[in-house]
DNA sequence: CGACAACTTGACGGGCGTCAACCGGAGTGG
DNA sequence: CCACTCCGGTTGACGCCCGTCAAGTTGTCG
């Protein structure tokens, strides 16, 4: 019940981010039907080759999109956190492209597709809030190609960081200097197109050289400046999502 | 005139792929305002961290979408051909996030992204259909991030030739074993995250194995099969675009 | 306290970048 | 009509960043 309502809450808060919405819109909101879902670390919340009749938000843990090559190399093609919706990508489409899975305890509600485009197609507001988050996920996914395929090890790294610092600040978690960084080096890797060997090398080597520090998983910046230097960070392409 | 007519049957073709549009549908297209423009080749159409006013459509010629990296590196982040509309991805931001820019002679048409909006809002078939274009783009750049992250060499330049001979192909462009590959070496390379030096090694690689064959601008596909296995293509993230 | 995953570190090798030279075709101007 | 220029393509030599392999350490959970 009370998780119901917490969905509910996440996702108004979201959208509430993305575009003016007045009490109907809200109502409206509150009356979609939802499942509420404990998931655990790794559980696969969407499968490539599936279809996706029910559309999945966030309510807390962590998740990540990701594609596998032919030869089973595993790319990560974005992180999420609290409030994230993981399947407008998938809205207007029969068959996902791609897996999501939780990268730590989870918990997710889930609504049917048809019942967040049936609200679209009703409410232009929500329509607009609901399509702009999908244009900031693919804004996101234009700032990793690049990050994977014109900057060094070190730098991407250091954006990878960047980005998950202040899209975790802006979704209320973490503080300004110190945030959890949930994911393993494997999968830090994996979405930069390192190896977990490499990434170690270059997060050793931020933290000699004072930018970061790490107690356990959480991430404490002791440099803002020169870590946004490091990554050639600027948060333009997040669209005030962050 | 003509041209005009041109542009609205190009955009009319497009979206009619996309979703199903009735007569109604089709006129309120027809009714756009249309402005048609020759650019040269190498010209900006549009410009990051300007306001997007106008939403341009490419009626004829090439062209590509590009980031630059802080220390002057570029990565292009995907190629467009006839039909496509460029301006989609910024279509609810005010602020343009990249360079979109012709790569050869182009015929493109301008049209005021709020007339188009509003065409979204009104008619929620014309919505789907912008929207699940947009949606395409954003599965593209999510295997452009596999591409350059997880792929060597040889297979990702091979997948970036499946992926153009296929949207070539539905865009009505080449015939089945042979297509127009209008871009230099070097935007291959910038688009693969490799230098044009060792593009042209691949592309010489390719040459002698049999798997394709140059005549200019052309590309031969001499053993499709193989080229399809070497790239690792799977056509399925085109969702039909192709 | 044992088991297992994740992290850490070192040695070594290769794929791709860098630099440099040369070639070939298209456009230009005398 | 030919010489000049320039851009793009082609090829070779060399070196480095990062992958690979392997061993050891730390941390966590049962």
């Amino acid at each position: 019940m009370t998780s119901q309502n917490d969905a509910i809450a996440a996702m108004t808060r979201k959208l509430e981010r993305l575009a003016r919405l007045d009490d109907s819109d809200r109502s409206a909101i509150a009356a979609l039907p939802v499942t509420v879902q404990f998931a655990p670390s790794g559980q696969y919340l969407v499968r490539e080759g599936n279809e996706a009749v029910n559309c999945c938000l966030l309510v807390t843990g962590y998740a990540f999109r990701h594609k596998l090559a032919q030869d089973g190399g595993r790319q990560i093609v974005s992180f999420h956190m609290r409030g994230d919706m993981l399947d407008l990508q998938h809205l207007l489409f029969p068959i996902a492209d791609h897996n999501i899975q939780t990268m730590t305890e989870a918990i997710v509600a889930w609504t049917p597709c048809r019942a967040l485009q049936q609200l679209a197609h009703e409410r232009p507001r929500i329509a607009d809030a609901l399509w702009r988050d999908t244009l900031i996920d693919a804004s996101i996914f234009r700032e990793w190609v690049l990050n994977v395929g014109r900057r060094d090890a070190r730098t991407r790294i250091a954006h990878m960081l960047c980005e998950f610092a202040a899209r975790a600040q802006a979704a209320g978690l973490g503080a300004a200097d110190r945030f959890e960084l949930p994911m393993t080096q494997e999968q830090i890797g994996d979405a930069t197109g390192l190896t977990s060997v490499h990434v170690n090398r270059m997060l050793m080597q931020l933290g000699a050289e004072g930018v970061i520090a790490r107690r356990g998983k959480d991430v404490i910046v002791g440099d803002w400046a020169k870590l946004r230097r490091v990554a050639g960070f600027d948060a333009a392409y997040l669209h005030d999502a962050a």
